[in-house]
DNA sequence: AGCACA
């Protein structure tokens, strides 16, 4: 019936479109173009704030024309890998048929979004072309040029070159923090109507998943104690416990979605677990 | 959509 998916680990094309791959594993930013010119940065966001480990988002008009590129934070490689792999290529809009292209970006961003500030910014140079370089972006930690390190400037993408050599400053935030950013930001917020736990709850694991094998996937993760793997029958579901909340969250956010050697049916699905593990 | 162990 369904056995079209043999065996396809991660491990084995882990960074097929960009020749080499071990120079971005530090990279927790997307590069996303392909975006139609009247994109909304609210759009950009509302993409990418599904994805877990997602962080921030910025979309550039570069000037160049009505080009628009977008950049998107996560807290780490992993998380912006599956977002990379789940929305690359995904038609944007269909009315004009345009296809996101999604890759690593060649430097992280260095903004870091504080909790209460806007989740999205805007930065329009269609207009300002001049030296004016002045931020007023509302969350900003130091005070200098925006992340670029734009060494070779070859985009080999679809003919569109050099948006990145456009990044510079002069940055305008367009006010998001009462709409999505605020429902985003809720202090206490629960996922999928489960309160933070310790422990968190996987799911969508191959049939083959072992304890070994998650285990070993799981303790890259500060705060990780004790796996524990069920097979109820049908597909295994696992617990992780962590040393504190903070620490699950972090881990449930930088694994969401991950795909293990295991993996037939996509990348894992994690929860915070309804109950704490007992401590042995 | 799937949440155990005491």
């Amino acid at each position: 019936m369904a056995h079209q998916q043999p065996y396809d680990p991660y491990y084995l094309h882990q960074a097929p479109e960009y020749g080499f791959n071990n120079d971005r594993n530090g990279i927790n930013t997307l590069f996303v173009s392909g975006l139609p010119d009247d994109v909304k940065a609210r759009e950009i966001h509302n993409l990418f704030r599904r994805r877990s480990g997602f962080d921030s988002c910025q979309l550039k008009y570069t000037g160049r024309g009505s080009q628009v590129v977008a950049f998107a934070t996560f807290v780490n490689h992993q998380s912006a890998m599956a977002a990379l792999h789940s929305l690359n290529g995904v038609k944007f809009d269909p009315q004009t048929g345009s296809v996101l292209h999604i890759e690593m970006a060649r430097s992280n961003s260095r903004r870091k979004r504080k909790p209460g500030s806007g989740a999205y910014v805007v930065i329009d140079k269609r207009t300002k072309t001049t030296a004016d370089a002045q931020e007023t972006s509302s969350d900003d930690d130091s005070g200098a040029s925006e992340s670029d390190e734009p060494s070779g400037a070859n985009q080999s993408d679809s003919g569109d070159k050099s948006e990145l050599a456009v990044m510079k400053s002069g940055e305008t935030v367009v006010g998001a923090e009462s709409t999505v950013a605020a429902e985003n930001e809720q202090t206490e917020k629960t996922v999928d109507g489960v309160s933070p736990c310790s422990t968190l709850f996987i799911a969508n694991l191959g049939p083959n998943c072992t304890e070994d094998e998650l285990k070993q996937f799981l303790s890259q993760y500060t705060g990780f104690k004790v796996l524990k793997v069920r097979a109820r029958g049908g597909m295994p579901v696992a617990f992780a416990d962590f040393e504190d909340v903070e620490q699950a969250t972090i881990a449930m956010g930088a694994l969401q979605g991950s795909l293990i050697p295991s993996s037939d049916r996509g990348g894992m699905h994690i929860e915070y677990a309804r109950s704490k593990m007992r401590k042995s």
